[in-house]
DNA sequence: ATAGTTTACGATAATTTTGTCCGGAATTAA
DNA sequence: TTAATTCCGGACAAAATTATCGTAAACTAT
């Protein structure tokens, strides 16, 4: 579904999200304590984050990275996918054809552009401010 | 969503059941024209497909991949993938944790396991039969 | 039997994805 | 200014996936 970058990703945004909420900044090495991802390439993929303008980094000591609170209900988890898989989840061909549309669809077309509208829609509706409280509150693990 | 393989296994699969629907067996470069699929790679994979008993495979002068006609209408698109892929489309979490239940939820946890068993419900209950008639009756397209 | 056809299979290669390492740049504080 | 901290970015490495090639094995028909 996602690729790992992906995922990494989505688990380091939020996680620095909850700790966004109490004004914290949050180092590197916090964020994959907490989120059992590997430093060095997650990393990386906050730095693309960063260029995204999803999540802000600041070096030097107290240093880290924060999500602006205004921000955090406004970033959806689409956001994230988009910026790091790009759209191939939603626009991709399921079997992999250039060309497969209403008009000319492949064989497995109609299927997929049902569950493909559920999965954009809820990646579209959930806010990281959602699953960031979900978290703080004990309903949601960002480990396992 | 799917490896490459798998997608390549599905399309081959859909397009020997076409024939097998006239009683024909297809060799492998005959599936991998009509599919647009490399040769060897797809070779590879519906070798483990006859493995796997969705498909029969004969060598020699007049060889070729066939799926009996009984079968077509028993094999689901599910099959297909739990042979090449695996259950990780419908059961590994789509944050990567090893753990994630419903007693233990990720974040995304509830949002995908309503996508997932709508994945789920979609690839057992399509046919390799249904999607084979579709394409005979040209509603539905092989290359693209 | 023999020649021709076709899949099976192991070795290998190319590509993509995932992951590490390290020096440099920015920032802070003393 | 200096030293410490932290992210940044490029080179590099490892692993997984995708893809190719050549030979063997199975089969058919003559």
């Amino acid at each position: 579904m996602f690729s790992k970058a992906c995922k990494y990703g989505i688990k380091a945004i939020i996680y620095i999200a909850t700790q966004s909420l109490e004004g914290k900044r949050v180092k590197i090495n916090d964020v994959v304590d907490n989120c059992g991802s590997p430093e060095a390439f997650t990393g990386k993929i906050l730095g693309s984050l960063v260029k995204y303008d999803i999540v802000h980094s600041h070096t030097g000591p107290n240093g880290g990275f924060q999500i602006e609170s205004k921000k955090l209900k406004r970033i959806k988890v689409s956001d994230i996918v988009l910026a790091i898989d790009g759209a191939s989840v939603y626009n991709e061909c399921s079997l992999g054809f250039g060309i497969c549309s209403n008009d000319r669809p492949c064989p497995m077309h109609t299927s997929f552009v049902k569950i493909k509208n559920e999965l954009r829609r809820t990646l579209e509706t959930t806010t990281i401010y959602d699953l960031a409280v979900g978290c703080k509150n004990g309903l949601l693990f960002l480990t396992g």
